[in-house]
RNA sequence: UGGGGCGUAGUAUAAUGGCAGUACACCUGGUUUUGGUCCAGGCAGUUGGGGUUCGAAUCCCUGCGCCCCAGCCA
């Protein structure tokens, strides 16, 4: 799926190449990404870095880390750190360019001091009710301020003792002179800065007054002399006030630029719901497995590649989209099914006696480490006279099309023997226990010499080499395609996302498991978790399992039946 | 309905006046010691109506549909 992805390009890649032929940046390429320090990072998010730095990257430029942390009453030193964590961790390099808005706090005083000395700026008086009564209605325009028209020198002193502090909060803010008439409701007066008494994350209690996004990122794209200023489409609205501001200011101008955020189905991406999810427990955390944080999705074993593949395979457009979520399912599977080593693994134990083969003996079986790559070599796993196999792989009545075991049936077990059921015990509920089998030494490693044939393999775990385990398989968060459609996302959580199975059973070599994400065969990609992980017991993760198409078959069958 | 955007198979995404292509999904079949992987084949599309042109997804006109904007959030 991600192959040709070197060579993809989009439009904002066609703005550069022009750009490059025309000389309007002298060929350069500089784009920053801008994040606030409010929360953590999700897969949306991925989308831009992955924008940003790539565009830096294919056209050897730079790209900047940048927090816009101009509202400290939102802003947290430790959503810092885990978004520079996050970043480094998909793979990309901001070198010596960390840059905060909260940096250039004085210069953009001094910008908007030459504002208001321009005559475009003045301090008003007005509440925010009344700014807002004032702002007019889409269709009818708005009302200037009574305060609209103070002298330079009113408004320079106002200014001043707004940063001295004189003020409350919100009794007076600093607005742009525009248009209160104009058609774009950014342009009515915005406000420049406001006055908020609270202690920034990193310049303290050193200013009370804070600009606005509006004024503040195009100033932070400004200095940084980025070319190239990526954004979201909600900003669409407000690049006449990017530009605007740039233009009355006479100073350096990127270009703004604006593309489709992310969406995915059976997906929230959203600060303010992931939040929730969080706040009301409905997940362990913004690190919990089944989040799109990225912080959730390197717990679940999601790779850096991965996700940087399905960012370039997605592409960028301008276009509202909802991408499959099943294709950022793919592109980790695409990447494991080449890297992650094999092993056995039951889930949900059934235990299995081979009558007929030795009570003391065990014997060591050659097994492949990786069919898709030969490097990985092979290990030896134990075999002997009592095994664990899936619940699932044994039906006493099975339909057409079983493939597995059932009574007077012959599969293989992968790597070691064929064996037929010969006998079903069960316990007074009726229930399947353990199932008797007898085995065929001829087919020792798993082919026989007559060559007879056998539809099933199974995996299996030797009773007394077995390593106990705890495995949980998560599953979407979400049940309904489109969770933000009615009432409340909360409702359509899927109650069912993470069945935690306590009785595993794992081959020997994962007594002491590597900080990698295997693959349990026919049951999917597993990682163990360090969070749930105690001393007794290892727990594992399922990132995503296998196709299946088994279960896809029995689905059908399902539904045509009208269940 | 003021302004700003966007409309290409089920979902995404190419083609910028010259054969509508690709991926995922779906369906067939083949290979297979994972019902995995891999391979082959198939289904399926330009928002409607006009116009310009030898030729239109692309240019023009005109409808229709969807998204965003009335924070002292970003």
């Amino acid at each position: 799926m991600s192959k040709n992805t070197s060579d993809q390009t989009n439009f904002i890649q066609k703005i550069i190449d022009n750009d490059n032929a025309s000389g309007k940046w002298d060929t350069r390429v500089h784009t920053r990404f801008p994040p606030e320090p409010n929360g953590y990072l999700h897969i949306g998010h991925a989308k831009s870095i992955c924008l940003n730095f790539g565009l830096a990257e294919k056209n050897n430029g730079k790209c900047n880390l940048r927090f816009d942390d101009t509202n400290p009453v939102k802003e947290e030193e430790e959503f810092v750190q885990s978004i520079i964590e996050d970043v480094k961790w998909l793979g990309f390099d901001w070198e010596d360019r960390l840059f905060y808005a909260s940096d250039y706090f004085n210069q953009m005083y001094e910008y908007a001091v030459q504002l208001i000395r321009d005559g475009r700026a003045f301090v008003c008086d007005q509440t925010a009710d009344e700014i807002k009564d004032c702002r007019g209605t889409l269709t009818e325009s708005g009302q200037e301020s009574p305060y609209r028209n103070r002298s330079v020198d009113e408004n320079l002193d106002l200014f001043q003792r707004m940063k001295d502090g004189e003020f409350n909060n919100g009794v007076k803010t600093l607005r742009a002179r525009i248009d209160m008439s104009h058609s774009n409701l950014n342009m009515r007066d915005p406000v420049i800065y406001r006055i908020l008494h609270a202690p920034h994350h990193r310049t303290g209690d050193t200013w009370c007054i804070y600009p606005m996004y509006d004024w503040a990122h195009g100033l932070e794209d400004s200095i940084e002399r980025i070319t190239h200023s990526i954004c979201t489409l909600e900003f669409e609205d407000h690049r006449p006030l990017y530009d605007w501001y740039l233009d009355q200011l006479g100073v350096y101008h990127p270009q703004q630029i604006e593309f489709a955020r992310l969406n995915l189905n059976f997906t929230v991406v959203s600060k303010r719901k992931l939040k929730q999810l969080v706040d009301e427990n409905h997940v362990d955390g913004w690190d919990d497995p089944r989040m799109p944080t990225l912080s959730g999705l390197r717990r679940r074993g999601y790779t850096p590649e991965s996700i940087r593949n399905f960012a370039e395979d997605v592409g960028i457009t301008k276009r509202d989209s909802v991408i499959d979520v099943v294709r950022l399912e793919n592109s980790l599977r695409e990447e494991l099914n080449k890297k992650a080593p094999r092993v056995l693994g039951v889930l949900n134990p059934l235990k299995v006696v081979i009558t007929n083969y030795s009570d003391e003996k065990t014997e060591m079986l050659e097994a492949v480490n990786n069919p898709e790559d030969p490097q990985a070599g092979t290990r030896e796993l134990p075999f002997s006279k009592e095994l664990y196999i899936e619940q699932a792989d044994f039906m006493e009545d099975p339909p057409k099309k079983y493939f597995r075991l059932g009574p007077g049936r012959e599969v293989r077990l992968r790597y070691a023997y064929f064996v037929t059921c010969t006998h079903v015990i069960k316990d007074e509920s009726g229930n399947v226990i353990e199932i008797h089998c007898t085995y065929d030494p001829e087919t020792r490693g798993g082919n026989s010499p007559d060559g007879r044939k056998v539809k099933g393999t199974l995996h299996w775990v030797s009773v007394p080499h077995a390593i106990e385990a705890e495995v949980r398989l998560y599953d979407r968060l979400f049940l309904k395609e489109y969770p933000e459609n009615g009432d409340s996302f909360v409702d359509a959580l899927n109650p069912d996302s993470c069945k935690i199975h306590t009785n595993a059973k794992l081959e020997p070599c994962l007594a002491n498991p590597e900080n990698i994400t295997y693959q349990f065969e026919r049951m999917g990609y597993f990682k163990k978790d360090e969070k749930y992980s105690t001393n007794e017991k290892n727990v594992f993760i399922r990132s995503v399992s296998l196709r299946d198409s088994w279960a896809r078959l029995m689905k059908q069958g399902a539904n045509q039946q009208g269940v």
